[in-house]
RNA sequence: GGGCAGUUAGCUCAGCGGUAGAGCAUUGUCCUCACACGACAAGGGUCACAGGUUCAAAUCCUGUACUGCCCACCA
């Protein structure tokens, strides 16, 4: 027997411990039908997994167990990223608190630390995810800097750099002053900060007037090489030709034309930084103008900020500011707000800063995915993703893919002196020299498609798992990785890495805030494992999760899915008490299901049944398994468990042989297979019941997923007994609800009498229903007289009267009625309205009109009944 | 500045052309022989606002107002 409460944690531990001594997650090549095949979204090696990693995995699962329960081979890959500057970061600190320099330490030392803290943080995270259930391929667990990821980066390198991809240049960069290392654009965040504008007086070089600039950041006058002013603003026209000095520094600078400068902003006069400025950059192109630097890489003013050089640009700021104030340059000052650059990683303010970079050309490599996305041989859902996407592939600009920090691929490009640059994967003799810089972390991570099956080598993994069949991620990282992985996918593959993305929403907060250390509100995935159950988590992230929705965790809701479990527990609990001890030669099979004594319930749920199935099934295809995981928890509790069970439970008591096995045959049947179109989404508790059921539903495979989703033949969609179930269950609910009304105590039979148009209906054929879920002690048929003293319950074309025997208060009885009346009424006008509209309308179809007259002439019948009923008691 | 979402019960969200739904929370009654992680019932919403299309609009269209996200070179 099963204990009373389930308890995850120790079937969770078994039912792994099996699943993985049986590798039912591991797949090989085999003849025949192409594999559901899903790579993860590597986690970064920088800690243990969130609540969106639960999410972003959970739903991965789901899919594939939902392919193998289909019968196709379904392969997923695991792995970890190595995270670039996210990890570099991570060890940094780890050195500060122990007060270690990093480059006291030396690139060699630092590096084995992190292979150390790789090594345990990989554990880390593939353990978490082995607990929570998710169906990886362990066997082919790959890392974005092992060995084969390391050939495949190193091949795709050489591979574009001989295509005229790839190229070294010195070029404007984000460059992050804390990380000590140039980003790529969409590494950048932007943030809007409250700043001043300054308004700097540049004098003449002749001693003249001179002319007014305004900018948010003085310190990088000292690189200025132009000021411009727009060709046809008359205030400065006098200027042109003319030159002005810089302050403090007195570098005399030329006043250039250029139409990009705007009359409105500022003064009308720019000053031009080419080294600090994209915008200045490509003016000063145009203008042939010089290129001075004014901050270094190290965040400080250079040698050309005269008097201010060496100080940090903070420092330098105020001072600045101070002294073109004393000194009389300052001519204004507005309060201003700036969008301001920060770095993805540190948050940092980034610096626009000139140096030397290794590119990727994306134009060329764009054109093939903007071609798949146009023939729709890629899809994104939801849809609304497909815009930027097409938007920031047609805007592209190149990738700067060289990083200053140590944790990464060594970019693999040897110099020597006399020599051109060499690309090998290893040294090319003693005088050369590495270059010293790694590959943006996500370079390797567009490649891992193609490098989890073994690509460059042309395997036989690669031949038969790419493409992948889709993805499933954040949109935050929809360009960062989504975009390079098809890039690369057509580069080197010539198809797409995969023809869907899936883009899953954040994990918020209840509140909807964003989830922070800092904030203190983050969900640790493991203790509400810990607390609920790993099943109740994953139910609790999926029947929330809307295609690219964000989700508003709140604690309850795994709560609620931990309730909805033990539910699920508790009624395989019931009907296993209600079955012999051993199951039947064959099973409980709805083919050998009594014809004759089928009740109307029976083919209720039945029906019901098949409607679940099928809205479960479309809804996981369509990628929504919040809609599949809501149909069938609304299925199992209010459907199953709340009227099926409770109906079959005289017939499993009673001595009708026939109709106890039809009951038991249903039960155990619609409980295996809705277990089983849950399993996708709760492995746990489905597996373990299903070891229980499997004999009583005539199966023997071993797993949920061996034996696969039931097959349910033949069609027991029958929307005529729905339609007399809901009847009976009005009747049902309409007396109760009388009954919890008057303060009838819920154990006590009492008398009922029936009347109405489907009164012979409902209780000639249900009488046994209704009495039992109303708990009547007998209900009988009145032709037109009511009995006196009696309350009435209107429902569905019946109408129930309660004799109330002196029990009951009657001017709060009338209260009661009198609400009722004004309903019935409001719903006769809008029937009324709604018919009317109807007959208008030439184009209205019959069907509607019937439908509509027959709740208009319930609404009446029920409105005339309270009416009477109203005079009774008056 | 451009684009995309969202605005429905106290909270979190479904519904997306035909009489307003769920879960949680609240209230009441029950430890009724599967489940108190339960049962039964009750209260609670002019579906952001203004126009329009339609016989009929929470649902389609157009604006407006907030909220959030993405993108963008404005000193």
């Amino acid at each position: 027997m099963l204990e009373k409460t389930y308890d995850p944690r120790p079937v969770e531990e078994a039912r792994l411990a099996s699943w993985d001594a049986a590798k039912l997650s591991h797949s090989e090549p085999r003849d025949g039908g192409r594999p559901y095949t899903i790579v993860i979204p590597p986690p970064n090696v920088t800690g243990a997994l969130h609540i969106g990693h639960a999410l972003n995995n959970t739903l991965q699962d789901a899919l594939i167990r939902h392919h193998r329960m289909l019968g196709v081979q379904s392969c997923w890959v695991p792995g970890c990223d190595h995270g670039g500057i996210a990890t570099q970061n991570v060890m940094e600190k780890q050195l500060k608190a122990e007060r270690v320099d990093r480059h006291a330490l030396g690139r060699d030392a630092f590096l084995e630390r992190m292979q150390i803290w790789t090594r345990d943080c990989k554990k880390t995270i593939l353990g978490q995810l082995h607990r929570l259930g998710a169906s990886l391929d362990w066997q082919r667990e790959a890392f974005t800097m092992d060995e084969p990821r390391a050939k495949a980066v190193y091949h795709a390198f050489k591979t574009l750099w001989e295509r005229g991809l790839i190229y070294r240049g010195e070029r404007l960069v984000n460059w992050c002053v804390r990380c000590a290392t140039a980003l790529s654009d969409i590494e950048v965040e932007r943030e809007e900060r409250k700043g001043a504008l300054y308004h700097i007086h540049y004098r003449c070089e002749d001693g003249s007037d001179g002319i007014v600039v305004a900018t948010t950041r003085p310190i990088t006058m000292f690189g200025d090489t132009a000021v411009a002013i727009n060709p046809k603003d008359d205030r400065w026209k006098h200027m042109v030709g003319k030159k002005v000095l810089i302050p403090f520094i007195d570098r005399a600078i030329p006043i250039v034309e250029d139409l990009y400068v705007e009359f409105e902003l500022g003064t009308g006069a720019l000053k031009v930084t080419p080294a600090h400025d994209q915008n200045d950059w490509e003016l000063g192109e145009r203008h042939k103008l010089a290129v001075i630097k004014a901050i270094g890489p190290d965040g400080k003013l250079t040698e050309a900020a005269g008097p201010y050089a060496g100080l940090s640009r903070e420092k330098a700021h105020d001072q600045v500011v101070a002294d073109l104030e004393a000194q009389g340059f300052l001519r204004k000052k507005e309060a201003h707000k700036s969008a301001v650059q920060t770095c993805d990683r540190c948050g940092s303010a980034i610096e626009p800063l000139l140096s030397l970079q290794w590119f990727v050309k994306q134009t060329e490599l764009a054109k093939a995915p903007l071609q798949a996305l146009d023939a729709g041989e890629f899809e994104i859902y939801p849809k609304n993703w497909e815009k930027p996407y097409r938007d920031w592939l047609v805007n592209i600009k190149d990738w700067c893919v060289s990083r200053q920090i140590w944790w990464g691929h060594r970019i693999p490009v040897w110099y020597k002196d006399g020599e051109e640059p060499l690309v090998s994967l290893g040294s090319p003799g003693a005088l050369w020299t590495q270059d010293s810089d790694v590959l943006d972390t996500w370079f390797s991570s567009a490649l891992w498609p193609l490098s989890v099956f073994g690509w460059p080598d042309q395997t036989k993994d690669l031949a038969y798992y790419y493409p992948t069949s889709m993805l499933v991620t954040g949109y935050e990282i929809l360009y960062l990785w989504v975009a390079r992985m098809q890039m690369m996918g057509h580069a080197f593959m010539g198809k797409p890495a995969f023809p869907v993305a899936v883009m899953n929403g954040i994990v918020r907060d209840k509140s909807g805030k964003k989830m922070s250390k800092s904030l203190g509100n983050v969900i640790d995935p493991l203790l509400m494992m810990d607390t609920y159950g790993t099943d109740a988590l994953r139910f609790a992230l999926m029947a929330q999760a809307h295609p690219g929705k964000d989700i508003a965790f709140d604690e309850q809701s795994v709560v609620g899915a931990r309730n909805f479990v033990n539910k699920l527990w508790n009624s395989t609990r019931f009907v296993l008490m209600n079955l012999p001890e051993t199951a039947p030669v064959g099973g409980y099979k709805l083919e050998k299901l009594s014809s004759c004594r089928l009740e109307t319930v029976d083919s209720w749920i039945l029906s019901r049944y098949q409607a679940t199935l099928a809205k479960a099934r479309a809804s996981l295809d369509a990628y929504d398994p919040a809609a599949a995981a809501g149909a069938l928890y609304a299925f199992l509790w209010d459907e199953f468990c709340a009227w099926y069970i409770e109906l079959a439970k005289s017939r499993l008591l009673g001595i009708d042989g026939e109709g106890k096995e039809n009951a038991r045959t249903i039960l155990v049947q619609v409980l295996t297979g809705s277990l089983k179109a849950l399993h996708p989404v709760m492995p746990f508790v489905t597996e373990e019941i299903y070891a229980t059921l499997k004999a009583y539903a005539g199966e023997s495979a071993q797993f949920v997923i061996k034996g696969g989703y039931q097959k349910l033949d033949g069609d027991w969609s029958n929307p005529e007994i729905e339609k007399e179930m809901s009847k009976v269950m009005s009747a049902v609910t309409k007396i109760r609800s009388l009954r919890s009304e008057l303060g009838v105590p819920p154990g006590l039979k009492i008398k009922a009498f029936a009347e109405g148009p489907f009164a012979q209906a409902v209780i000639g054929k249900h009488r046994a229903y209704v009495s039992s879920l109303a708990q009547l002690e007998s209900v009988e048929a009145v032709c037109g007289g009511r009995p006196p003293r009696s309350a009435a319950a209107v429902a569905d074309g019946v109408t129930f009267f309660i004799p109330l025997s002196g029990v009951v208060d009657f001017a709060k009885e009338r209260e009661r009625l009198a609400k009722d009346l004004v309903k019935a009424e409001g719903d006769i006008v809008k029937c009324e309205e709604k018919l009317c509209n109807l007959r208008a309308a030439a184009s209205a179809p019959e069907q509607k009109v019937a439908q509509a007259k027959e709740q208009r002439d319930d609404a009446l019948a029920r409105r005339d009944r309270l009416q009477e009923t109203i005079a009774v008691l008056s």
